[in-house]
DNA sequence: ACAGTATGGAGAT
DNA sequence: TCTCCCTACTGTG
């Protein structure tokens, strides 16, 4: 269920829990386990996420760096590991006396070096969760290419943390045909969405779900700005995945039923290996 | 029991 | 463009 905002949820909540500690590393599973042994009663410094990488930093020049891909989870439970019995197949566990992080299904979980970590990010498109991310970057390489903006923004290199939720909800929000070649976008509507994923993304982060609807995003910035933000970000787990708001979006999954502002069947076809759903008399070349 | 599905991406062809 | 990998859960027989 991962797309940008849940790894940097992720990254959050396992340096909250385990920043400055010394966990301890395993893998009951058994695939992780000898890189697990390496990092055993090392001090965890850090966690951080850059589009849909992890990367958790151990002192010792030991970086994990985990991709959750298409079915990847990893869940910080309360309670040492004595009250966390291991269910299913758990790549990686980290554990101390507050909380127990349990990895299953990642495309990838590997010990780099920071060496390493830097050509990650190298080749990765601006992050619209990161405050360093450069937006500019993002926008040159999409005027410079004929590709289809709805296949561009799913490629990591470009822009970095956007999956196929956001990209199909973002186009539709913003009324632009998928099918607009790069060059042919207009800078102002690149920049109008890039603004907007800036602000869905932050908000996906901090309620655990994606919300492009209007009503729920309103409802969403009301509750941050009466601090509830502040529990749902300190909590171990966060929101119970994906309950605090009704799941409802624009055009996702719902091929073939009416556009929700002019009545005509929402249409999807795949776009860069997923399914992109779209409108196609509302969304036009702009 | 088995098939199908999922907010991803790499590598082969 | 296809094929494969990773895991859990749902629906069908």
């Amino acid at each position: 269920m991962p797309e940008g905002h849940t790894i940097h949820a992720i990254a959050g909540r396992i340096e909250h829990a385990f920043g400055g500690t010394r966990p301890e590393v395993s893998s009951p599973q058994g695939r992780f386990a000898e890189s697990a042994a390496l990092l055993q009663g090392r001090e965890l410094v850090s966690a951080s996420a850059a589009g849909k990488h992890l990367f958790v930093e151990f002192t010792g020049d030991a970086v994990v760096n985990v991709h959750l891909g298409l079915i990847g989870s990893w869940v910080v439970h309360p309670g040492p590991a004595a009250l966390n019995p291991v269910t299913g197949q758990v790549r990686l566990r980290i554990a101390g006396e507050l909380a127990t992080a349990d990895l299953r299904g990642p495309n990838v979980c590997a010990l780099i070096t920071p060496e390493q970590q830097d050509a990650i990010l190298a080749r990765l498109g601006p992050d619209p969760l990161r405050e360093d991310a450069d937006p500019e970057r993002a926008r040159t390489r999409i005027q410079r290419s004929r590709k289809g903006i709805g296949e561009l923004l799913m490629d990591q290199a470009v822009l970095a943390g956007v999956g196929n939720v956001y990209r199909c909800e973002v186009l539709y929000r913003h009324r632009v045909d998928p099918f607009t070649p790069g060059n042919a976008l207009k800078r102002k509507t690149f920049d109008a969405m890039w603004a907007d994923l800036v602000r869905l993304l932050r908000i996906g982060l901090t309620y655990n779900q994606i919300l492009t609807m209007d009503d729920q995003i309103d409802e969403a910035e009301a509750l941050i700005a009466a601090g509830d933000a502040d529990t749902v970000q300190t909590e171990l787990t966060g929101r119970r995945l994906g309950e605090h708001f009704e799941r409802r979006f624009w055009l996702y999954k719902r091929t073939g039923e009416p556009c929700l502002v002019c009545g005509s069947k929402v249409r999807s076809q795949v776009v860069a290996g997923r399914n992109l759903y779209w409108c196609g008399r509302c969304q036009r070349r702009h």
